[in-house]
DNA sequence: TAGGCCATCTGGTCCT
DNA sequence: AGGACCAGATGGCCTA
């Protein structure tokens, strides 16, 4: 069936005709001027022709009224449908509009979350955003080779976490990737803390006076892998991954020299107060954790299996803060916190 | 100009 | 009945 599609615009016509709809239409975001319901067109008659469905009503009352349901037309069956009366239609256009200005607030929903889920990357461009697409392999990526790394003798260092990062991903992409890893771990950090700090407008390449170590876990430097070298792929034997492709990933584009995001880091999620190295981290890290768990009221092996934001909540309301000390953010994955107690916890 | 990406509209389906 | 979710269609913008 063909949608009856007008031209956007007639929306305006309609609207002021109809005198309604002045809230909805306000309420649209003003960069982009929305096509709503400039698929409502106006019939010869002056009369608005809707959605197919009513639209078909509009034609079979009008080719039983013209006479034209002649043999050549096959009869209608099912009962008589209602007529489009005006309230009808009014009824009809409000209900579309409401439903569209649901399903733009629903995308934007998404959108949002889809732009947390970018920040949260380890290559976060404000300028040079990931496409929608590229966010959600990458993420799939990071996640696999995050993975890999805690159950595995894998460095983040390595190729292999580089190259599972990069699977399936557009050439492109793997080229700003490849720039994140060339690039000392500096902007997420303070992004992060800067989100912490509620500071307006933090978050992107701005910068912050802020100096920030190197993060956690795999120690520097980031930037000692050659692009070059990151994005020769082939030959990977990782999981199969059946999006990729020989050309992806591969070298011969130039370096991405655009705003530089996140450092690579497995710790890049997490924010680890500054100067204080990975073995401090730890050594603090056992230290209260010990405290912690000899001291609280409740068996620790409790913790285990919990949810990072539950530890947290826990951990907080303690005097060691203890996940804080260790650099976890209330979203990290939850193995990352019950894991390092539960270790500890059967030392 | 073609192709990629995106926002939006739309109708269908399912659920409350 | 109305809302959420989904997928198809469409047109705009941008870039190679």
């Amino acid at each position: 069936m063909t949608k009856p599609y007008g031209k956007p615009g007639d929306v305006t016509e309609l609207v002021s005709s109809l005198g309604w709809m002045e809230e909805d239409l306000s309420s649209q975001d003003g960069d982009r001027t929305p096509e709503i319901e400039g698929r409502y067109m106006l019939n010869s008659r002056g009369q608005m022709e809707l959605g197919s469905e009513d639209m078909e009503e509009e034609e079979g009352d009008e080719d039983e009224e013209m006479g034209l349901d002649g043999e050549n037309a096959p009869k209608r069956r099912g009962p008589k449908k209602k007529k489009m009366t005006k309230a009808r239609q009014e009824r009809f256009v409000v209900r579309r509009v409401k439903a569209n200005a649901r399903e733009r607030s629903r995308m934007h929903g998404l959108n949002d979350a889809l732009d947390s889920l970018r920040r949260v990357m380890p290559c976060y461009s404000k300028t040079q955003k990931l496409s929608k697409i590229e966010t959600l392999r990458l993420a799939r990526n990071y996640i696999w080779a995050l993975s890999e790394v805690l159950e595995s003798d894998q460095s983040p260092e390595s190729h292999g976490f580089v190259e599972m990062l990069c699977k399936g991903l557009s050439q492109p992409t793997s080229n700003l990737v490849a720039g994140c890893l060339q690039l000392g771990p500096s902007t997420m950090m303070l992004n992060k803390l800067d989100e912490k700090c509620g500071i307006p407008g933090a978050g992107g390449q701005q910068g912050h006076p802020i100096s920030y170590p190197s993060p956690g876990l795999p120690s520097p430097p980031y930037g000692s892998l050659e692009a070059s070298h990151l994005l020769h792929l082939k030959g990977f034997k990782g999981v199969a991954y059946e999006n990729s492709s020989p050309n992806e990933c591969s070298s011969g584009t130039p370096p991405y020299d655009g705003p530089l995001t996140p450092p690579l880091s497995i710790s890049g999620n997490f924010a680890v107060k500054q100067e204080t190295s990975p073995r401090e981290t730890e050594r603090n890290f056992t230290h209260h954790a010990a405290h912690y768990l000899s001291s609280h009221p409740y068996p620790p092996s409790s913790l285990v299996g919990l949810p990072a934001p539950q530890v947290h909540t826990l951990f907080q309301g303690s005097r060691y803060d203890l996940p804080l000390d260790m650099g976890f953010e209330p979203f990290a994955p939850s193995h990352m916190v019950t894991s390092q107690i539960s270790t500890i916890y059967s030392e």
